[in-house]
DNA sequence: ACAACCTTGCTATAATCCCGCAAGGTTAGA
DNA sequence: TCTAACCTTGCGGGATTATAGCAAGGTTGT
C-alpha cells in the first residue's frame, strides 16, 4: 500500500465516485487516471477492500487536468507541478517507490543501454520499463528480481539503499556508493535531490581513466590536495581552496597529481550514478 | 519568414552567439534549438543570410527550459507556458504556420485516421507528420500539396482559410463548415481558439444521424425552433430560451422534430471539426 | 447467483521528442 | 582565392512517453 493512503468507510453524507465514474466524466481511462495518481494529481480515499473513491473535487481537477493535457498540450509532470504551484494538490514524497525509479533509470544511463535493450534482455515491455523509471507503474517482485539480476544488483539493493538522506549527514552516515581503484565516493545526501553532492577521497595517482561526457553541470571543490582536470584537452592543476564549475557535456577526466591523498567536494545536477 | 523576425546586423557592443554554439552551452542539439524556438522559446534576432544571433538573455532562458525539460520532466509545451505566465517569453501569434498544423490535425481526426495511416499513405515519417500538426516543423510545398491530396483538399485551403477570425464576426463574415442534409453550420470564431461557437441552423426533420463521441464538452442555447437531442439513450426536448450542457465522450445523437427551422448556438471545445 | 464493476501488473499501439543527415549556402581564417 | 567548419531548411530514424486495454482474481449490489 502506498504511504499516506488512508483506508476508510465514507459517510453518507460525503457522495463519493468510483473509478469508473469518475473516467466517464472526465473523458479519459480508468488507466491514465490511475497513472495521474501515481504522479500526485488526485489521491482518492479507499475502501477496505482498495476501491478509490473520488469526490467532487477530485472530479474537478481531473477534468481540469485533462484540459490542460489534451488543450493545452501540457504533460503530466508539467500538470502536477502546475497545480502544486496552486496548492491544488500535494504529491507525497517518492518513497521507496520514487527511489526505486530512479535507481533503475541511473544504472540504465550509467551502462549506456537503451530502455529496448534492457527491456528485451529482461523479458518486459519497453513501456513497462519507462514507466518504471519514471515511478508511474509499479513493479511485482518477480520483474523486480530480473532486472536486479540483469544489473548484477541485490534485489535489497532497491528497497534498503533506497530511503532518502536526513537533511543532516554525519561523517558515519554517508553512503559509500563506489570504491574503485584509489577512489572513494561519500554520497552526502541522496534520494529525490536534484543536486547530488560527494566527497571524493582520491589516492595519489588515481583518478577517473578515460574522458568521458554526460548530461549536466558540476561544481568542485579542493578541500585538500591537489587535482589535475582535463576538460577538451585544455588541462587545469587545483589545489586547496581552489574551485571548479564546468558542463557535464564537455568530455573530461581527472586524477590526483600528488603525493598524498586528494579530498574533493563534488556536487553535480542532475544525479548520475 | 516568420511575422516579427527582425534581419539586423548585431553590433559590436551586443555579443551574440551562433547557434552551435549555443547548443554547445545548454546542453542540447541545434535541431532541439529550432523546434523550441517554432515553440515560441527564444525567438533569436538573423543575420541577413538568417544566422540566428543569441544573446546571453537567450542561453539563459534556453538552459532553465532544458533544466525544466530533462530535471523536473516537462515537456516543451509546458515549459513555453509557464515561462510565458512569468512573462519570460512572449509567444507570436501562430500565424499562417500554426493554424495548417491545427487545421492538419482536424482533418485527420475527423477521419479517425492515426498518424501511422496518413503518414503512410502520403509517404512521410509519422514524427514529421507529428511536428507538422503540431507546428513544430514547416513542410514544403512538395509535402503540403500530397497532405492536400490525400484529404481531397485544395492546398490553398492551407493558406487562405486557415486565418483567424477577428473579434467580431458580422454574419455575413461568418465561414460555412459544412451544408449537410438540412444542416447548415456557420462559424462564429475560428483560428487559434480553444473552444469552437457555431450556429446551426437545422430544417424539419434533418439531424445528426446516428449517435456518435467524441472527445470534449459541448453547450447549446435553443435561439428559436425545437431541438430532439438523445443522450447514451435518454431523450431531451428542448425549447426556444432552453440550453443544454453535456459531454461530448457520452454517445449523442440530435435532430428538429418541428414543423420550422431550428437555430442553435452551439459551443464545444476542444475545437473537433 | 451473477453481471458488472474493481484491483494490480503488464502489453500493444499511438504519439511525442531528440538528434542526425542531405543539399546547398555562408563565414572566417589561412 | 580557397577551404574547413559552420549555417540554413526539410525531413527520417530511433528513443521515449502516453494511452487504453487485458488477464487473473476479488468485490459489489441487485
Amino acid at each position: 500500500m502506498q504511504p499516506g493512503v488512508q483506508v476508510m468507510k465514507p459517510t453518507s453524507a460525503e457522495p463519493y465516485l468510483k473509478i469508473g465514474d469518475v473516467a466517464k466524466k472526465v473523458g479519459v481511462s480508468p488507466s491514465v487516471i490511475r497513472s495521474w495518481e501515481s504522479l500526485g494529481l488526485a489521491r482518492p480515499r479507499r475502501t477496505e477492500s482498495k476501491y478509490r473513491l473520488y469526490t467532487a473535487d477530485d472530479v474537478k481537477l481531473l477534468k481540469r487536468a485533462r484540459f490542460l493535457r489534451k488543450v493545452r498540450g501540457l504533460n503530466a509532470a508539467a500538470i502536477v507541478q502546475l497545480l502544486k504551484r496552486e496548492g491544488k494538490v500535494h504529491p507525497a514524497g517518492d518513497g521507496n517507490a520514487g527511489a526505486i525509479g530512479a535507481h533503475l533509470r541511473q544504472l540504465r544511463a550509467r551502462r549506456r543501454l537503451s530502455l529496448a535493450q534492457v527491456a528485451q534482455a529482461v523479458g518486459i515491455s519497453v513501456g513497462f520499463l519507462s514507466a518504471l523509471e519514471r515511478s508511474q507503474m509499479s513493479g511485482s517482485v518477480g520483474t523486480l528480481r530480473k532486472l536486479a539480476r540483469f544489473y548484477k544488483k541485490n534485489i535489497l539493493d532497491f528497497f534498503n539503499a533506497s530511503g532518502a538522506s536526513g537533511r543532516q549527514v554525519r561523517p558515519a552516515e554517508r553512503k559509500v556508493l563506489e570504491a574503485g581503484a584509489g577512489v572513494r565516493m561519500e554520497l552526502l545526501a541522496w534520494g529525490n535531490t536534484v543536486m547530488e553532492p560527494h566527497l571524493f577521497r582520491i589516492a595519489p595517482e588515481a583518478g577517473s581513466g578515460d574522458p568521458y561526457a554526460h548530461e549536466g553541470e558540476e561544481f568542485i571543490y579542493i578541500l585538500r590536495g591537489d587535482l589535475e582536470i582535463t576538460l577538451d584537452g585544455e588541462e587545469y592543476r587545483l589545489k586547496s581552496g581552489d574551485s571548479f564549475y564546468f558542463e557535464s557535456a564537455t568530455p573530461h577526466r581527472w586524477k590526483n597529481p600528488g603525493r598524498r591523498e586528494t579530498w574533493v567536494l563534488w556536487v553535480n545536477t542532475p544525479p548520475t550514478f
